[in-house]
DNA sequence: GTCTATATTTGGATAGAC
DNA sequence: GTCTATCCAAATATAGAC
């Protein structure tokens, strides 16, 4: 770790392997590819980070601390002011994600890395992020948990479970909508918010 | 193509490629992988398939045609029986994706696949798809747009976009609910698909 | 159609000078 | 901390015998 004014080496190396993990995946994009990209030596990742699965575990860290800190703040907030109900514990869940994925160029990307992580069956990477991040997950089933009281513990998971897909899905920006012309990526994501958290309300309530 | 009893050098590379793809991306699972859990000779896969990306779209084209049959054989019945709804539209779509599922060994991780094409930023794959199954969710858009004629178009496809990610992501099994002891394979998947169709159908109808 | 052998490229990682 | 140069393993792909 290093104070630099500009951006240090270990964060150009970051945002590089962010944008390149989105488009390519963890095993398809290489760290000539990502050192090439960030315009600094192929040895200073190994320098930095000691291997290529220490820079992904990395990649996560930087943004995952800060956005379960906003989430689980908002979610507390929340339930000091007795204001929980469905849409607004869906809304602390997503309007995070939404605001890092407007924030600058490396949030919107590290989206799609996210969604990714779903997709990797490596088990390594799936263990570090439920170790590190599983308490997220926990505290807002807890909260859906309170506010659904009829449903019982399984059909509640269920529903979660799908849920979490729908909101992984779309964060990442999977879809085939694409943003209209003159509408600005901001517009298009807040737009895409809110019918996320409409149409997610609408099926744990069903 | 050839007619072989038992099954072919093709077949087993296809999968083997399946299974390897599903648990390792296409950048993740190498040839070589391919080849030895097929129990085929490393030189194989270029004779039958010129390349790898030509093997990555055969994967797809072998569960591909027959799934999007059956998809729109079921939409057509429901249609010409007057039969269709949220529920059974949905049905349509989920089921033979349900079965194929449940096939055999190869059907359920072609779901995984599939979903890893969505986080596949690939070009090549993405038009691949586009091209020549794009017409199966053309047809399924209509059908829902008749049976929601409240929602205006852009509102429609927000929700679809919202759905389509939800079932991908569902049928990937891509979620944290783990199959409970004593419950079988096809009990778990038909409990998923059952709450599939009612999150969603709640969801567009919200 | 299938094999062995090999050409060629690309990958992760490191040594050692600066 | 950063660089060049390089090692070594693993990758895709092909040539040519059978």
């Amino acid at each position: 770790m290093q104070q630099s004014a500009q951006f240090s080496t270990r964060q150009k190396i970051l945002g590089a392997a962010e944008e390149l993990f989105a488009e390519r995946g963890f095993a398809g994009a290489s760290l000539r590819q990502v050192t090439a990209a960030a315009k600094v030596n192929l040895a200073a990742v190994n320098y930095h980070f000691g291997s290529k699965d220490n820079l992904i575990e990395e990649v996560f860290r930087r943004r995952l601390d800060e956005l379960s800190r906003r989430r689980l703040e908002r979610l507390a907030t929340l339930e000091a002011a007795g204001d929980a109900s469905l849409d607004t514990v869906l809304d602390a869940f997503i309007t995070p994600a939404l605001e890092l994925s407007l924030d600058r160029k490396g949030g919107s990307v590290f989206m799609r890395v996210l969604a990714r992580a779903f997709a990797e069956h490596n088990s390594n990477l799936r263990t570090f992020l439920s170790d590190n991040y599983g308490y997220v997950l926990k505290d807002f089933a807890a909260a859906f948990a309170r506010l659904l009281p009829q449903l019982d513990k399984e059909e509640l998971y269920w529903r979660l479970d799908i849920a979490v897909g729908a909101l992984t899905y779309a964060m990442a920006d999977f879809g085939m909508i694409q943003r209209r012309s003159g509408e600005s990526e901001r517009e298009h994501r807040e737009q895409m918010a809110k019918h996320l958290i409409h149409f997610t309300a609408a099926g744990l309530r069903a």
